[in-house]
DNA sequence: TTTTTTACGTCAACCATATTGACGTATCAC
DNA sequence: GTGATACGTCAATATGGTTGACGTAAAAAA
């Protein structure tokens, strides 16, 4: 029989409730663009590569593939697929020709807007009884979950793709 | 030429900025469990099975699927090697022996301590700059990004796997 | 002008995480 | 005993990635 309890620091708080908060909000979260992709056929790593691409007209894939945090090969299907279903246009950079500038088409933008109305929703409502100064307040503390070295690499790019 | 500008709605304001926040904020979160587990050869995956059975002791397998929402074989391999390695235990249900009750070891919990430590310090750091009251604010709206006819079940999960 | 570096693409092989469908077993409830 | 339930498993498949190697075009440096 080996006690449980048999670290050394004092029963230290682990914050259980936000951890969880934070799985179940994301899960449900994201669950409602991949319900309204169904339909398309798509999945979440279209859904991610046309919402970045749609808040950032002209964005390299380098760039693309910083924010994602995942490889050439792992976009490379993805991006494709939804620059042949004209989701999504490329053209050579004007200063730099080896880049690939990606931007959406009017289509693109349509669906990427559909789904960020979806998930604007869930965001209102769920700040809607919460006191004022809320939002600046739930902003703040999503940003706190960024690594450090990143937060301000992050809220440019958040605060370039402002309307 | 086409306007871009073609919908009928007077230009709602769509919260991008909360939605990449949200982003950006589980990316990173997460990321210090994946960064952890690497030297365990666990993944993701894995991380979820023994957090929820860390928390919710006795869970059964039916409980386990239902909070991750997938399918029985999409965490058969995961929880098979949890019980080989020793991470986690299972035993039939007293009342009902069809039942699978899953309980983690002293390894396992010590494992899922470990990580929700590394990510607790993330959450309390965010936190810690925000005014008096932030947290209630935080939890609410996390909640409130769960599913309307989900939430009852994940808050009275969450608030029965208190410590 | 040659050389090197950069930005990107692609092929191949592979892995983790999941899915659906079908079938089997033990157990419970009636 | 019969049927429903909790769970496991086999097989096939999908999605979203990975590493490594190699190629091309264009920019930057020598």
């Amino acid at each position: 029989m080996v006690d449980v309890k048999n670290s050394s620091a004092p029963d230290e708080e682990l914050a259980f409730d936000l951890i969880e908060r934070i799985f179940f909000g994301y899960r449900d979260f994201v669950g409602i663009a991949d319900e309204a992709l169904v339909k398309t056929g798509y999945g979440r790593a279209h859904h991610r590569v046309l919402h970045f691409v749609d808040r950032n007209p002209g964005l390299t894939v380098g760039e693309l593939l910083a924010i994602l945090k995942v490889t050439k090969q792992g976009v490379a299907r993805v991006l494709r697929t939804l620059v042949d279903d004209g989701l999504i246009e490329v053209r050579p950079g004007e200063h730099d020709r080896r880049e690939k500038r990606l931007s959406v088409t009017t289509t693109g933008h349509e669906l990427a807007v559909e789904l960020a109305r979806l998930q604007t929703k869930r965001i209102e409502t769920a700040l809607a009884p919460l006191p004022e100064g809320s939002r600046a307040i739930v902003a703040a503390f999503l940003a706190g979950l960024v690594d450090d070295k990143e937060r301000n690499a992050v809220l440019t790019r958040i605060q370039a793709g402002r309307s």
